[in-house]
DNA sequence: TCGCGATATGACCGGCCGGTCACATTGGGC
DNA sequence: GCCCAATGTGACCGGCCGGTCATATCGCGA
């Protein structure tokens, strides 16, 4: 993920062969994720997934083993690893000072990155918004742990950041991973609310991130009631 | 739902075999609503819907004639009754004075009841994180019908209120539905958190409460940051 | 006690899909 | 051009489950 100007992609200059086969696996990807936003997990079928990336199904064991399950860890995975970047790339190491100055500007800047990754690869958004949660109880112990390792990685991410901020004495002294968690989850939840309004343009995705981070900061009392 | 002394329940007194009919809908529901929490919807089988209801897979179909959809339906259409109802004794109807000095305290109120409802109905709570987004998406034209239709009656609901804090002063003049969205995918954000971290007492649901609605009303900055 | 409509039941059917594997195809080294 | 290892393939299998329906059971009124 992410290949498309984002971020580094890796993979550099490996033996011929291996680079092909990276590449083919990517290819089962995307079709899979396509399959995925649209059908869910339990509605998506791999026969489906292995026509829309022109291969047999039988290919897609060799691809990953592990079947169904493998592919949608893959995918997750890549999702979190994408939301990670995003939170690293957002906060530059700084001293406390700065911190102090630039915390709100630079939440904003994460907040504004998320809806445009969100825009940007709709598809993910929908996997994360239909798969996320419903994993996370997943009667499936080995299934729960690894959606709950993903989640805590990214919540742990942001947290850190969270954790400067207050340090800094720019944010509240809430615990870091409750704010953490609450700011995925209003990202998430308003994505969904502008999913949901059909609202796709660019302008819309910036005042969000202004209205989110006004909302989130500054709170809904109005000014002079503020305690 | 809510049977248990929350809200009144319907059905005073009728002929004889039509109550028979409703408590054994309702004994049906009960057992749906167990095996849908802990497997989903996809997972739940009626098979086990059935035994755990201690009757036969046929007889379900005397009581739900479109099959599992229908006491998927039936499941949801409850909870989102059961949400309006406290939606609707979270707020008693007053001027706007009373409005301007009570509003915080009604919507902390508010929060304390929705926390206090997923508490004392986990299965209810589990099916919604598990299945309630989900179905917002589903590729099934009727279905997603069904789902915003229930989301967006309580949404609508809440804003309501929202937008009477609003006109009293004691609000900031957001867009009443997307505050209103934002409540709930806090509370639900919130629950879930807590859930994950298997905080179950009541005094966490408490303090929760508190978190929340300190979060939202005053925001993440520091006192005297405050714009 | 009998009879009949209402209700309960679970064996059965048909379709679906994840996963497998024997076979086909490819391509690179010689 | 030949050979073999690597790779691709889709028919097939087995299990699963939603939904049906012929049959059994119940219970009420006469």
């Amino acid at each position: 993920m992410l290949n498309d100007s984002d971020f580094a992609a890796p993979g550099g200059s490996l033996p011929r062969r291996e680079r092909e086969r990276i590449a083919r696996r990517a290819e089962m990807l995307d079709a899979a994720r396509s399959v995925l936003a649209e059908r869910g997990f339990v509605g998506a079928t791999l026969e489906e997934i292995a026509a829309r990336a022109e291969y047999g199904k039988g290919t897609l064991y060799n691809y990953f083993p592990g079947g169904k399950e493998e592919i949608l860890f893959a995918i997750f995975e890549g999702i979190y690893d994408d939301l990670v970047s995003i939170i690293d790339a957002s906060f530059p190491p700084s001293d406390p000072e700065t911190w102090k100055q630039s915390a709100r500007t630079w939440f904003r800047g994460f907040i504004a990155s998320c809806f445009a990754y969100y825009e940007r690869h709709q598809d993910l958004f929908l996997i994360l918004a239909k798969e996320a949660h419903r994993h996370c109880f997943s009667e499936d112990g080995e299934r729960m742990a690894f959606f709950l390792g993903q989640r805590a990685r990214a919540t742990e991410a942001l947290a850190v950041h969270v954790q400067c901020a207050i340090d800094a004495g720019a944010m509240r002294p809430f615990p870091a991973r409750a704010v953490a968690d609450m700011l995925f989850g209003n990202i998430n939840g308003l994505q969904m609310h502008r999913a949901l309004e059909h609202r796709r343009d660019e302008d819309c995705a910036m005042s969000s991130a202004d209205f989110l981070s006004s909302f989130l900061f500054d709170g809904l009392l109005p000014a002079q009631e503020q305690s």
